[in-house]
DNA sequence: CCTCATTTGCTCTCGGCGAGAACATAATGG
DNA sequence: CCATTATGTTCTCGCCGAGAGCAAATGAGG
């Protein structure tokens, strides 16, 4: 969205001006509010809502009525509108839901997989999608898939836990015309949480999600900073704490080895068991919780190294605010105490004054999913998407 | 720049983007290239051109004819249009400076001064400010000043180099009506690299400048990120190297007390005198260059804690190139085997097969100054800056 | 129950902007 | 010297948003 440079582009930037505007404050927002905010006539805000309406992008239904005066309404999907196909293939499953414009989400299906050979997961996924396709026709307009590894070029480029390398998934889930865009699930889960969640209105944020892996986003201005490749946000894999050990991902010391669920089963000197560590660091926890000295030993030695790496990031990278989504919360929720001093101890002086609060997400399970969704409305969200569904119409 | 709403809006949108260009080109572009580029219609850009030549934002003159058809013309700086005052002030003198439309710089004074206390020492810098406002007068439409420290609502919030805390620079230097902006020298640095150095086109970058202390900008499509309260990019406050010495900053075991002018000494075993760390430094460098044992120990040491540093950033942040200034391009130059190891193994598996180039920064020494030029012109080349300097003319 | 104040939607006119076409201009190259 | 080529200049046209005036629909107060 760069913005107008001709007065026949003036019309489409300001239809998207206020879809967009629409769509970010879910629908609940009144065509005056919209007026006032955006800066329009009147006049033009009529003529613009007609127009969406007309492209079947929106509609415009009775708001409660407020205060005195002329009653307005508030602008929101449209029965035929738009809608994102929202997919998050985790390690052991996958979620297909449908989000319309304001952001409201259906889920549709859930499904096991196998998780290799990629080919059968993602061939199985790609019919899953086009039966979606079949049946709501063009009213999808893209698809957005959250996946648990780094993203570059349209391709996965590498699942350590899955052992999948260099993935076209892209290609290999395009099945109708409708754009396919992949994002990793901690920068989704991110922009979710930027969009619809707790950092919302916050100029710049920091999502980290924690589960096996350590990753996240920059959020700025409710966008994900993008790298040059787009692999950006894998703050687990600096070298934050000390640690001597070597990474599945090349390097030694990263941090993601000393924070999360393989690492938390580690610090109890439980053997990791591969494709069980999620449960095994949900027990921890719980064990923790009722006050077994060797799980709070290391939940205590985790949510440390989990405090003093994020106070590292908050000082190279100003966020007003950081949330943590998947193991993440549950441990900065357990062992508050000593994330809190590891991060206070760890932020440079001037920043404790008024140090970045750290909270849980707001939008729990559900973030991955919402991302995936906003990712998809983001393509379509264009000038080019627009026009591409106006001529459809 | 969100770009125009309003048709009245586009006429000043598309000024603001050609005379942009012009500036971003170093007034050597022809205005045949910029209608190209910019998709304007030729009889637009006559109009615009006009505008500009009349309102003295910009002139055009003769352009070397390269190809056949009607010659046409560079858009440069207009001899009595708009300057930037460039300050650059260091731990031990300063440099002023005046940019025009272009970049092209003049150094108009370069003083010693002695650190303390900071209201003598942006007393007289003011005063000095003041000569060139009074003398260059309403052609001065903003000042940019780079501070060799963190910088937050307009203060200085911490130099403890200099023992300065919470300063208010900006009440302090503002003068007359031009505005005021302060930028981190690092950060500064960096974004006169992706404006006119070697980050330039890249689409995200990587600045760092090491020098006492170790800082720098991610810079994306040209602009620096901007945390949430303006103090980001304080890359050598993440414990990157497993350190355990504590730092000024408040924090345990920097980056930046591993490299860096006081690093390269205090891995020679030599004592640190305050205030000669940096010509210790140039020594400690120059006799590492003649082989003397203790030096090139010290000297590989702290590339190879520079060099890991810099892969973890490349991890997390996945910027096209990196650039490096200050004493870090010296010491990247004079022990590029032991950076080039260091930063290898420390990449992440994936991002190995191309890893982001690491370069001396193109701009040299004079990097800082163009970044405080930068600076002033990116406030003034808004909406409100040209509409001012128009409603003055 | 009636009236007034208030807020918002609707419609129409007006000024302004960029596109694009037609023409003018100034160089190159054979 | 003339054809070619690229660019600047000028003018008309269609489109857009601002803004004014009016209509509509509600709540407040008597």
């Amino acid at each position: 969205m760069t913005g107008a440079t001709t007065s026949g582009e003036l019309r489409l930037h300001n239809l998207l001006r206020l879809l967009r505007a629409a769509h970010d404050r879910g629908g609940e927002a009144t065509r005056s509010e919209l007026t006032r905010d955006l800066g329009l006539a009147r006049g033009t805000a009529a003529v613009l809502v007609a127009d969406l309406a007309e492209a079947r992008l929106a509609q415009e239904r009775p708001a409660p009525q407020r205060t005195r005066g002329r009653p307005t309404a508030m602008l929101g999907p449209h029965p035929e509108g738009p809608l994102a196909l929202a997919v998050d293939l985790r390690e052991d499953a996958w979620t297909i839901a449908t989000a319309e414009i304001g952001g409201g989400l259906t889920v549709r299906e859930e499904q096991p997989h196998p998780g290799n050979p990629p080919e059968a997961v993602l061939g199985d996924l790609a019919a899953a999608i086009g039966r979606y396709l079949a049946e709501l026709g063009p009213r999808i307009v893209g698809v957005g898939v959250a996946l648990p590894g780094p993203i570059r070029d349209g391709r996965v480029v590498d699942i350590p836990h899955l052992s999948w390398r260099d993935v076209p998934a892209v290609e290999m889930l395009s099945v109708g015309a409708p754009p396919v865009s992949l994002g990793n699930d901690a920068a989704l889960a991110g922009l979710a949480e930027a969009r619809r969640g707790g950092l919302r209105g916050i100029p710049v944020g920091l999502h980290l999600h924690v589960d096996f892996d350590l990753g996240g986003a920059l959020l700025v201005d409710g966008n994900p900073l993008q790298g040059a490749r787009g692999t950006t946000g894998e703050f687990g894999h600096m070298p934050l704490g000390g640690s001597t050990l070597r990474c599945d991902c090349g390097a030694v010391g990263c941090w993601a080895l000393q924070v999360g669920a393989t690492a938390l089963l580690r610090a109890t000197g439980t053997p990791v068991e591969p494709g069980h560590a999620r449960a095994g660091a949900r027990r921890v926890l719980a064990q923790a919780d009722e006050g077994e000295p060797r799980c709070v030993a290391a939940l205590e030695e985790v949510a440390r190294a989990f405090g003093a790496g994020t106070a590292a990031l908050v000082n190279a990278l100003d966020p007003g605010r950081v949330t943590l989504s998947g193991v993440g919360a549950r441990i900065h929720d357990q062992a508050t105490g000593m994330f809190a001093t590891a991060y206070r101890d760890g932020l440079m002086t001037f920043r404790r004054e008024q140090p970045p609060p750290v909270l849980p997400a707001a939008l729990g399970a559900d973030a991955t999913v919402v991302g995936a969704a906003e990712l998809a409305f983001d393509v379509f969200l264009t000038a080019a998407g627009l026009t591409a569904w106006q001529s459809a119409h």
